[in-house]
DNA sequence: ATTGGCACTCAGAGTGTCGGAGTGCTAAGC
DNA sequence: GCTTAGCACTCCGACACTCTGAGTGCCAAT
């Protein structure tokens, strides 16, 4: 395998890399680090680690760049998590206290990530998990059409406009309303499909034909994790980065600005190490991110995981600072959704 | 005041410069417009249009550049509203067919804006007009907050934590919730506040203090635009256009990211000219926006301005295309929003 | 008022030079 | 056998210099 040394120059060159942003040569990097050992060796090393592919040199006689593979090795076996300064902590305290529904914390949570790591913060909008019916409501909306309101007791609100089809029967909607009401409130969302049986019971056709649209709307709603959606803050970071970006930043800003995109990249990544997941540079099997980084960490509410959130930024980021930010932003969210 | 041939000239370097990204100078000038007259009349006409300073040369030999003032007198009295082509059309039917609840017309909305001009679009959040109350709904959320819920007519959803600082009473907050919707369900949200009087008859201290939270921050809510929101879609394509801010981007995309900033942008912006209202360059009281132009239209429902929406792009933006795909788009969604 | 001519300016592109940082290789040393 | 000093070589980037083309302002002539 790797021998220590060389192990130790890629952690040197990883790091001196991410501070200087400039590639590092052999010579500077006996001088800020004490190998206690000569420049030429270190360059024998360097050698190694580069037929290995985890450093590459821009053009024959510049320093070295970590390749993504160079990054993976260094935050899988290398980097430390470092823990978070009292500054930092103090500003996460700060930034939760008074949060008051849903989205504000969201909203909050997903600029105090930003601000914390410099990079641009992305927050997944929860899947309904455990919580139970609280109230259904049945608003005509127009001629044809039936806003379908459901209220859950985590204080979630899911939203739908139905198509009847026919015109609406307000009356018919009122007793549906009540029906529905009685028949699930309290129930919880996992159950909400069996329960919903049955509630047809002595309907005509038409009546039939649009109760069943309804309540088809309603289990849509309740299992699926359509209404998935995700925030994102500090997208201003990117381009104070953009020398970062080899290129230019518009494929990334690109990226990130589809909701699809990062949906599809956050649901691919699983927690590895530390609850946290990375995806380093072409490991992004989307190509705009090419250079790009996503951090990534689950939150939880009542014990299981419902959402994600995390940062992207350039391959070039500082990972320890950035995974111990994500991991820590994650677990107060969960905290404050505990309460 | 100005000579015709002046202004003529003034509006050949616009759009020469719009086209061309270019300082335009005399003899391309007069190569590429029949102006009838040779390229040392049309420096004398350039030398009076930079005294007036509507144009100005980046330095001592180059071609002129017009100035904030410049693009002002264009767009007020130069220009004509540039017809959408077939295309356009096309794309504006098909992107609204299918609409569904007012996310959904929103987010759509924002995003034909932004693919139709090829800027950064954005749409504001309407507030509640001349909607009536539909159905209140209070939520016991955790041990002390209430989560009220307001639906209104017109399908949209207010919703809001209180804090009680006492526990909370479901029982009551039954009572309470049944009072408030006999009394104000089906009332014009203007007549809330003289309605919801005479509520708190027969309770006792304790309950008068919680009834009064809940009937305060529902007031809050219905004459307040304090949901002000605005989506934005298109941020990428400042990215493209990075060359024409000169300095950084980024000002600029920490502009956009900030509602606050926006909106009270929005809200300075009354309508103009063809029912568009234009801030260019430093017009823009914000720093950050030195360098940009904002487009922005209103858009109504039942016949009054509900909110509005717009593009922002650099000052050397194509205004007649821009200001005539944000007035259609404006008039499409007031056009839907009308179904 | 318009024009052709002329001298002048300047940014930008191209070229040449130079130094420094970095490399690979080799032969000697521990 | 790993380590090291030394050396020749490479190449980027900075700097200085030149050249050119586009553009200007001004003036005398029409």
């Amino acid at each position: 395998m790797i021998p220590d040394r060389s192990l130790e120059v890629l952690r040197a060159i990883v790091q001196d890399y991410i501070a200087s942003k400039e590639p590092v040569g052999s010579k500077s990097l006996v001088e800020r680090h004490s190998f206690g050992v000569s420049a030429a060796t270190i360059r024998n090393d360097m050698a190694f680690l580069e037929d290995e592919e985890l450093i590459h040199a821009p053009h024959t006689s510049a320093g070295r760049v970590p390749t993504d593979k160079g990054y993976r090795l260094f935050v899988d076996r290398l980097s430390e998590v470092k823990p978070l300064n009292s500054a930092e902590k103090l500003a996460i305290e700060n930034f939760m206290v008074g949060s008051a529904d849903l989205d504000e914390t969201l909203g909050r949570t997903v600029r105090l990530l930003s601000q914390l790591t410099n990079q641009v913060a992305m927050v997944q909008y929860p899947t309904l998990g455990k919580a139970s019916v609280r109230h259904i409501e049945l608003i005509p909306a127009a001629q044809t059409r039936v806003l379908m309101v459901m209220i859950t007791d985590n204080a979630r609100i899911q939203q739908h406009v139905v198509e009847l089809g026919t015109d609406v029967d307000e009356q018919f909607l009122g007793e549906l309303r009540a029906k529905l009401n009685s028949a699930l409130s309290g129930t919880a969302l996992s159950d909400v499909s069996t329960k919903v049986k049955g509630i047809t019971a002595g309907m005509n056709v038409e009546e039939l034909k649009i109760s069943n649209l309804i309540i088809k709307n309603l289990i849509d709603q309740v299992d699926a994790n359509r209404q998935e959606k995700i925030i994102l803050a500090g997208t201003a970071n990117l381009a104070k980065r953009e020398e970062d970006f080899p290129g230019s930043i518009s494929p990334v800003l690109e990226a990130i600005e589809e909701q699809v995109v990062l949906l599809k990249l956050i649901s691919e990544m699983q927690a590895e190490k530390h609850g946290v997941s990375l995806r380093i540079g072409r490991e992004n099997t989307f190509e705009g991110l090419a250079n790009a980084s996503v951090v990534v960490s689950g939150y939880e509410n009542q014990g299981s995981e419902i959402a994600k959130l995390g940062v992207i930024g350039p391959t070039r980021m500082d990972y320890s600072s950035n995974i111990s930010a994500v991991r820590a932003v994650a677990r107060y969210l969960t905290k404050t959704l505990g309460n």
